[in-house]
DNA sequence: AGTCGAGCGCGCA
DNA sequence: TGCGCGCTCGACT
């Protein structure tokens, strides 16, 4: 179970309607590998069972998604969800942010 | 408020 | 062995 391995597994738990960030995921994981997270979403290599547009950075930012303008195709998906955004920005995302299982 | 540099885990050359 | 990435934070201007 690689790093990468844990992203997908943590960010394949958030249900629709909700969203994460980067940070939170390398703080479930007790990392600061925060690029990495990003790393790992861009390798994605189960798109359908992880949603990585759910993932966006701590500031409310969307991020990225592909190397081109994907980045739209991630907000049409989240508004398809219910999320709000403006521009490139979530709108109320920390009232939206779903925070991880403590580890049972 | 805006900008610069460093740190992480893993893959690739 | 060394560098870069869908990021974040602390320190300076």
């Amino acid at each position: 179970m690689t790093f990468e391995e844990k992203c997908y597994d943590l960010i394949s738990q958030i249900p629709v309607g909700s969203i994460s960030t980067y940070k939170e995921v390398a703080k479930a994981l007790n990392t600061k590998a925060y690029r990495v997270v990003g790393s790992a979403m861009a390798k994605n290599p189960n798109p359908i069972i992880v949603p990585c547009h759910r993932v966006i950075k701590s500031n409310g930012d969307v991020g990225l998604y592909s190397y081109k303008e994907g980045i739209k195709t991630k907000i049409a998906l989240l508004q398809n969800e219910g999320i709000d955004i403006e521009g490139k920005k979530v709108i109320g995302f920390k009232n939206k942010l779903f925070r991880f299982s403590p580890r049972i």
